[in-house]
DNA sequence: AATTGGTTCTGAACCGTTACGGTCCTTTCA
DNA sequence: TGAAAGGACCGTAACGGTTCAGAACCAATT
């Protein structure tokens, strides 16, 4: 028997049809509606594939006659492998893949290189609907997704109007963890967050650059915190604010040196990421600040390495986060009007809080 | 301005071309050979394109033309879901989501549901190449991916000598790590290890299953296990070795339990993965031993976390690995016969082995 | 004898694009 | 002034399927 003719043009569904002298539809059927014909002349079809080597129905050509390709993409605005590092975006992954594996749906990661302004890739996925993950509202990519006559659902940016969205209140429940530290006491502050906008700015952020801020999520913690901290008399435009580009504990580490080193009398660092806040954390034990006693640090997001470190935080829901925006997507139902949800978070009161020293609950250095 | 006209049928390269008065070439040209046609010409068909809606070329149509879709598939033989709460298959990830955003390319995230037989998902993939991740080896999802004509590269797998591979001397490194072992004097131990075939079988191994293990990182492991204890003068025949079809730590601390229960002598368990591992000195803990005085633990792959354990491990370079994966797929280069490469592991002694105990290092208790 | 119904298979249209190999017209240069 | 070169655009033929409305056939019913 021979192994494998030498087949200089692989074998289609018509080459197929053509030797076995039936139509290409009777082909077609034998793979896709077995009920269509009978069983023998189907074991037949599919034994002369087998002989010429045929693998199937090519995906592509069915997909472009089916208009379905079986896939959902997914856009970030970071190097894809960027999302395999930062554990709040693993955590979505998951929720995602487990709402895409549920429907049985393949995820496409979109490369979406935020260096370059090249936006072919968004233009060359085939795909059926697009998740977009916390990307800067102005990304070129978001746009050319949104062109895109698919369905799409927006996560962790602000509502479109037109296409789904879910996300959390992120100001609401910065707004809640920052009452939280004023009511400890809590008044001069320091706050280190993630990158605001497309360009690199690592270093103190203006009020302007803190209200134009094109990451969604960020302008709206900021946003949180600007407001409980006003309410308690504070004046915004005074406290430290310092901005990371990358999302690492370094960047969280060296984002509080700055704030300690314009201002070493802060009685509490809140950072805008669980990863941010641990590398805070780093770097106050670097200056042998113990903390809560001499300084309260805070993150956000609920991570598990901040749990294991005790932080005070705002946990939310990442992984349901992802499976929602998945069943959203794949929800076919009625294309009523855009859909928003808003999941809920909790305030996780840890080991990392506590009144300023000199505060109220002050107690003396035990043995 | 009508902010958009009702269209029934939306907008193709086809129609646009006829609203234009210029042949379909043109339209086509003007998206993707700029240089084919004049400026203002061009502006002209993509000012239209805008006014009619037109999205620019259909993805997928092209693909089926130019023969390219653009995407690689990754096959696991997990739920989709669970790569993401695997530290390894996280690195894994992170290295081939470089290679394919280095290349442009994006990644199909293929939803191979391992309790069904469900192959369609593979057939249904449009992709130029599958990178195949750690499956058992009769996997049917594998045999799929072996039939359709496109560039594989496998992962952890036997070499098919068909298809590019990737991976590590499994079973050297595990024989060097029994060797350390053996050196501190360790004879009488229990091992934890990962499922071995695609049935779940959550108990005690038996040697023929042990053989005829499925999954070829697995089969090695333990293959380089009983090498180096059979020559050590162990009846490898008599040593415990506990399966678990779930990899998590829960199932590293009973698996350990069980071996424990079998044998309360142990004086090492020895675990195919870092996630076990870790598992295991939970229970070690829950059960007073002390590691690795009264017992020694180890694992394998190097994950961070062993690391922060201070576990005594073979760290293997799972990013590398999927670099390594998807350069190869990438590398269109010349078709030449399958390649194969081998990564370089390492073994690393950490806090968490010792001389058994009554041995010739051993310590007298401390205050 | 005509109708009905069911199964099995076919023909042709269609999906939206790009590759290929031209044509036609304007310049350029000897 | 005529040949060659080059720019701009076009027509046709795939690419590999799916789908739907029948056709052909046969058996059973009216």
């Amino acid at each position: 028997m021979a192994r494998s003719m030498h087949v200089r043009r692989p074998a289609t569904l018509a080459s197929l049809a053509a030797e076995l002298g039936v139509s290409r539809t009777t082909v077609s059927n034998a793979y896709n509606r077995p009920d269509q014909l009978s069983p023998e002349l189907r074991r037949r079809v599919l034994d002369t594939a087998r002989r010429l080597g045929y693998p199937g129905p090519d995906p592509v050509a069915r997909s472009l006659r089916t208009r379905k390709a079986g896939a959902v993409g997914l856009l970030l605005t970071e190097n894809l492998s960027y999302a395999f590092r930062d554990p709040a975006a693993i955590g979505f992954l998951e929720g995602l893949a487990l709402a895409c594996e549920d429907a049985g749906t393949g995820l496409l990661l979109v490369p979406a290189n935020p260096e370059r302004e090249d936006v072919a890739s968004v233009h060359r996925a085939g795909v059926d609907g697009f998740v977009v993950y916390s990307v800067p509202d102005d990304d070129p990519h978001l746009a050319a997704v949104l062109e895109r006559p698919v369905p799409t659902v927006v996560c962790d940016q602000p509502d479109l109007g037109t296409v789904d969205r879910v996300g959390i209140d992120d100001r609401g429940a910065m707004y809640e963890l920052a009452k939280h530290l004023i009511s400890l006491g809590h008044r001069r502050i320091g706050v280190v967050c993630m990158r605001l906008a497309r360009d690199r700015n690592d270093g103190f952020v203006t009020p302007d650059r803190q209200h134009a801020a094109h990451f969604h999520v960020q302008r709206n913690r900021l946003s949180g915190l600007a407001e409980a901290f006003s309410e308690a008399g504070v004046d915004w435009s005074q406290v430290p604010v310092v901005e990371r580009f990358d999302h690492n504990m370094a960047s969280g580490a060296s984002g509080a040196a700055q704030v300690l080193d314009r201002d070493p009398q802060v009685t509490a660092l809140i950072c805008t990421s669980d990863v941010l806040a641990l590398g805070a954390l780093t770097e106050a034990a670097r200056r042998g600040l113990r903390v809560p006693h001499d300084i309260t640090v805070t993150g956000f997001d609920g991570i598990r390495a901040g749990e294991e470190a005790g932080l005070t935080t705002v946990r939310q829901p990442v992984l349901e986060k992802g499976r929602a925006a998945g069943k959203l997507l794949l929800d076919a139902s009625e294309r009523s009007r855009p859909r928003s949800v808003n999941l809920a978070t909790e305030l996780i009161i840890g080991k990392t809080s506590a009144a300023p020293r000199g505060g109220a609950e002050e107690r003396w250095f035990g043995p």
